[in-house]
RNA sequence: GCCCGGAUGAUGGAAUGGCAGACAUGGUGGCCUCAAAAGCCACUGCUCGAAAGGGCGUGCGGGUUCGAAUCCCGCUCCGGGCACCA
């Protein structure tokens, strides 16, 4: 390089880099204007344009700082916002912190540093290292979820939430107050007119009212089963929940335990976030895990009169009421409200001795070989059994039915029948109504429990013969003799009374018949049920929102009014969360519970001063992450969380790719990874549509056009105890093998990261070759959306592209300008403006991969252009290929554009254009197949008609060659691509 | 078990009904050099052949089509999601 002083190598890359990066920030080159306030300087002077709004999942702010992997979605949206403003868009484009949450908590446990303290110099450093990225952020609109000014607005979305209601019959949240009002005017009773409860709202005391009130709200507080995990201290919401019954942080057991806990009321808008997926421009694998988590299901409630008390009635749901005839026994959760009601005292004697819990014996401590002595003991026991069972148990055990029978009978509507009452875990109480009505001829799980109950089976819906035949059956065998249950659809059969007749109806017409017919009898409905639950919304650690919440001396939650937010974090000594043992039955007491005197306060709620104790608890980290693109449109608003004008702005038009393109407006390109499918994804459309509902956002959903980005994948090493020893310091190739330290160590591929001891860091790569290279190679390795393996070794291919094309413009020795005011020859003209055509498709499809191809093309046409003699570098050429490079590689573009003569940023440069008369050839080379297989090319004019191109490939020497003679049976010409002789 | 992806040279990948392997890495040879590095040039799917040229080839087996990496049917393997959800 001290030969060639102005060769692009890491020094110089270095030096330009670092140099705009200074002017940018110098000059705000990547500031955003809003339409008003604050932010509206330059507005004018953008007016005319659409806006589009880029967004990336923002980070939480880790101690160790960034790998090569963390930023390959945020390159990706970084060029695509610079081509989209050069192509004439107002582009947003920020990027805030996720600050909240444990790792920050878990370094204060360990250090008794303050989180504040480490996240703010974690911030620091991660800003420093976006900064040394070249992203073109607007930093005027970085938000931290831990800044006081925002969590204050977090707080008042939390507030807006809890003084709502799901109304049922608009299908959407309303204010409170509304429900209030209409109870108060009459117009609504407080509880169905027709429940044997059924009051008037006037009727009921205070105390009533306000439970009432309480009990509708969209965050309420539920004594429940939760996900309680010991080793993190804390409750867990069930997205937070592995498969595995683990934590998803941590990978640590979780137990179920009642507590009292805040809950969202997430399940009342389950319709329509399963319906606006239709809305949205999602990866189809995205929406599938949101409707599979949603878990919509269509079917029917059925209600069984209990056989010794009619009055009384087990509901179920189902979503095969067509199979009602056969149903034989009913199933209840074991935690049913309903069990100890109905749980009878003595067993009757012609009970099973399985069904008394014999087959227990083995499993349960304490059962005697003939089962429990009556029922009551028995679903004593087997609650028992069922509550001290994990997640993991269940797993273990799969597929083995177990239960008791409760003693009591309920009624078959549809025939009369006396069927058993059992309770079982395969029921589970959470899901439906709790409670099932059985019918094992055409439910496997059903089928399994009665053949370990010695239950009856009735087939209510016949197989087609094949199903028969299949399994070596006679066609007439009873369903009694099935080896599996049959649950497909089929005709029905033995399903008649005297109100209704399904025999030979095909089974979604049966359905329809007998759910109209329960309806007629009021003995059931269609109905809809959904796997997704309520949203468990307090966590009991110190790092993370206060909630606007107290607590009066009778302990009834009050909401603080908005003049009180916000509510701020408190010192403590200690962040400890709560240590309880694994069955420890006391309530844990949050680390807030330490900071007494910010916890106990004298306010005036509006009846005078009094005391009230602070909610201790604290909001999980989702709540942040929940609404931080709202707050980048407005940042610095103190009396709003965004100016109506502004969120319109931005999120709703002029924009194309929003509001065009499917009508749920929004964020037009949101990237991020794919772990947050349904976790932040549905959280975030879930307050977007309460803050929509409730007129604080106009659109319904909150991003329309989502893209998950892939993970950089780098190797591996494990020695021979199976422990990742540290990558870099790994010597050998695979052939010798691999060696760490002298051992030999083994090696595999999996995602960048910490865990594996394989991170590369970006300040590493930019030293060594410089930011753009960085930048270059991360979008030229493969799609952006599909997973790829981190190579030391290919990246040198596009670092030698940077250099050949500075070379070509700039003369290593001298520094002086290759460019001269010519005319570009024709041939260089064609591949130029086929570049500019090509490049601006790619990147517009975010297709950076392909673009960097076709950039590398044309400047090694431009190096054969000027090896072939044709003087110096036409500056049509130089121009176009640094504005195209510009949103790949920033810094060599901006420098390039400047030694070009340009004082102005090449930012906001306008992106070439290509002339649509040069993307078309004069002449085309067609190749000509015999037979399908290419054996001559022919030039034709590229207007030639079929019959033209037909004469000369008929007249061409290698095509009759290849003929030899035979007859050509007919011609395929494609026009400008190919012509096939089919002989 | 169900659902969703994927499989192309030594490697990352390109081509989404029309010339398979763009572009890049790696490799081989050459130029330059005292030498090395860098750079430049050529070649680089497999195979038969001295060459000219031929044959084969996109996980496997079928099909549709003048024509299939691409569409359809049936498999194999890999990855991801869900899973006693009535």
């Amino acid at each position: 390089d001290d030969v060639l002083p102005f060769r692009y190598g890491a020094a110089l890359a270095n030096e330009i880099e670092r140099r705009w990066q200074d002017r940018w920030a110098a000059e705000g080159t990547y500031h955003a204007p809003n339409p008003a306030g604050e932010l509206s300087g330059g507005f004018e002077r953008l007016a005319g344009r659409p806006k589009l709004y880029v967004l990336d999942m923002f980070p939480y702010p880790s101690g160790v700082g960034l790998h090569v992997g963390h930023p390959l979605g945020y390159i990706g949206t970084d060029v695509y916002a610079r081509f989209k403003r050069m192509s004439g868009h107002n582009v947003l484009h920020a990027m805030g912190y996720d600050a909240f949450g444990l790792p920050a908590e878990q370094y204060a446990i360990q250090t008794g540093a303050h989180p504040r303290v480490t996240t703010e110099a974690n911030i620091t450093n991660m800003r420093r290292q976006f900064r040394a990225l070249g992203l073109g952020h607007d930093d005027r609109r970085s938000v931290a979820t831990t800044d006081v000014a925002y969590y204050r607005w977090t707080q008042w979305i939390f507030l807006q939430i809890y003084h709502a209601w799901f109304d049922p019959d608009a299908g959407r949240a309303r204010p409170v107050g509304e429900l209030v009002a209409e109870l108060e005017a009459g117009s609504r009773l407080a509880v169905d007119a027709d429940h044997p409860d059924g009051r008037p709202w006037p009727e009921l005391s205070p105390a009533e009212q306000r439970g009432y009130v309480d009990d509708q709200r969209l965050v309420y507080r539920d004594e429940a089963p939760v996900n309680w995990c010991p080793a993190l201290g804390t409750v867990l919401a069930n997205e937070e929940v592995t498969a595995e019954g683990r934590s998803e942080r941590g990978n640590f057991p979780v137990y179920q335990r009642p507590l009292q806990q805040w809950k969202m009321r997430i399940t009342a808008f389950a319709e329509r976030l399963a319906d606006d997926l239709d809305l949205i421009d999602w990866p189809e694998r995205i929406k599938a895990m949101q409707r599979n988590w949603i878990g919509r299901s269509l079917g029917a409630r059925v209600e069984f009169p209990l056989a010794h008390d009619p009055s009384r009635t087990i509901t179920t749901f189902t979503t095969r009421p067509d199979t009602l005839f056969g149903a034989t026994y009913l199933v209840l959760a074991p935690e049913h409200p309903l069990v100890a009601d109905i749980v009878a005292g003595s067993w009757g004697e012609a009970d099973p001795t399985p069904w008394r819990g014999a087959g227990l014996a083995g499993v349960i401590e304490g059962v005697p070989a003939t089962g429990w002595e009556s029922p009551m003991e028995a679903v004593a026991g087997y609650r028992r059994y069922a509550a001290a069972r994990t997640e993991l148990d269940r797993q273990r055990e799969s597929r083995v039915k177990t239960g008791v029978f409760t003693g009591a009978y309920a009624v078959n509507p549809t025939n009369g029948e006396h069927l058993p009452v059992f309770i079982a875990d395969y029921v589970l109480m959470g899901y439906g109504t709790g409670a099932i009505m059985a019918v094992p001829a055409h439910d496997q799980r059903d089928l399994d429990f009665a053949r370990a109950f010695a239950l009856p089976v009735v087939g209510v819906v016949r197989p087609p013969d094949g199903w028969f035949a299949d399994r070596g059956l006679d066609p007439d065998a009873p369903a009694a003799e099935w080896p599996e249950a049959f649950t497909g659809p089929g005709a029905a059969m033995a399903s008649a009374n005297q109100g209704v007749n399904l025999d030979g109806m095909a089974t979604s017409e049966a359905i329809a018949t007998v759910t109209g017919w329960l309806a007629s009898v009021g003995a059931g409905e269609a109905t809809r049920t959904y796997r997704l639950r309520d949203w468990l919304f307090s966590r009991q650690r110190y790092w993370g929102e206060p909630f606007p919440i107290v607590y009066d001396a009778d302990g009834q939650p009050h909401a603080l009014p908005e003049s009180m937010l916000p509510v701020t974090l408190p010192e403590v000594d200690d962040y400890t969360p709560a240590v309880v043992g694994d069955d420890d039955e006391s309530v844990p007491v949050p680390p807030l519970g330490r900071a007494a005197e910010w916890a106990e306060v004298t306010l005036d709620l509006g009846e005078g001063p009094r005391p009230y104790r602070r909610e201790l608890n604290t909001m999980p980290q989702w709540a942040g992450s929940c609404w931080y693109y709202l707050r980048y449109l407005d940042p610095g608003n103190d009396d709003a969380l965004v100016d109506p004008a502004i969120e319109r702005y931005w999120m709703q038009g002029p924009g194309a790719e929003g509001a065009a393109s499917g009508g749920s407006g929004g964020v037009d390109l949101y990237v991020g990874g794919v772990e947050h499918a349904v976790l932040h994804l549905l959280y975030a459309r879930f307050w977007h549509k309460v803050l929509y509902d409730l007129g604080h956002v106009s659109t319904p959903e909150p991003f329309h056009r989502l893209y998950n980005q892939g993970y950089i994948l780098a190797d591996a090493f494990l020695d021979e105890r199976g422990v990742y020893v540290e990558a870099s310091e790994v010597e050998g190739d695979e052939e010798s093998g691999f060696t760490h330290q002298g051992r030999p160590v083994r090696r595999e591929q999996g995602k960048m990261g910490k865990s594996l001891r394989n991170a590369v860091s970006p300040d590493a790569i930019g030293a060594e070759y410089g930011t753009d290279t960085l930048r270059l190679y991360e979008m030229a390795m493969g799609p952006l959306d599909a997973d790829r393996p981190w190579s030391g070794r290919d990246i040198i291919g596009v670092h030698r592209f940077l250099q050949k094309l500075w070379r070509n413009l700039v003369d290593e020795a001298t520094g002086a300008s290759r460019v001269v005011d010519v005319a570009t020859g024709d041939d260089l003209r064609t591949t130029l403006h086929r570049t500019i055509a090509g490049v601006a498709a790619d990147m517009d499809g975010l297709r950076f991969n392909t673009a960097v191809a076709k950039l590398i093309e044309c400047n090694n046409a431009l190096t054969r252009s000027l090896a072939a003699g044709d003087g110096g570098v036409p500056r049509e050429v130089a121009e176009a290929l640094v504005a195209m490079l510009a949103p790949l590689a920033p810094h060599v573009a901006e420098e390039l554009w400047s030694r070009l003569g340009h004082p102005e940023s090449v930012v906001w440069a306008p992106f070439p254009e290509a002339d649509p008369a040069l993307l078309v050839a004069d002449e085309v080379e067609m190749p000509v197949q015999v037979a399908g297989k290419v054996r001559a090319r022919v030039t034709v004019p590229a207007d030639a008609g079929e019959a033209a191109v037909e004469a000369a490939v008929r007249a061409d020497p290698a095509v009759l060659a290849a003929l030899a003679g035979r007859e050509v049976r007919r011609v395929v010409v494609v026009p400008g691509r190919l012509v096939n002789l089919v002989v």
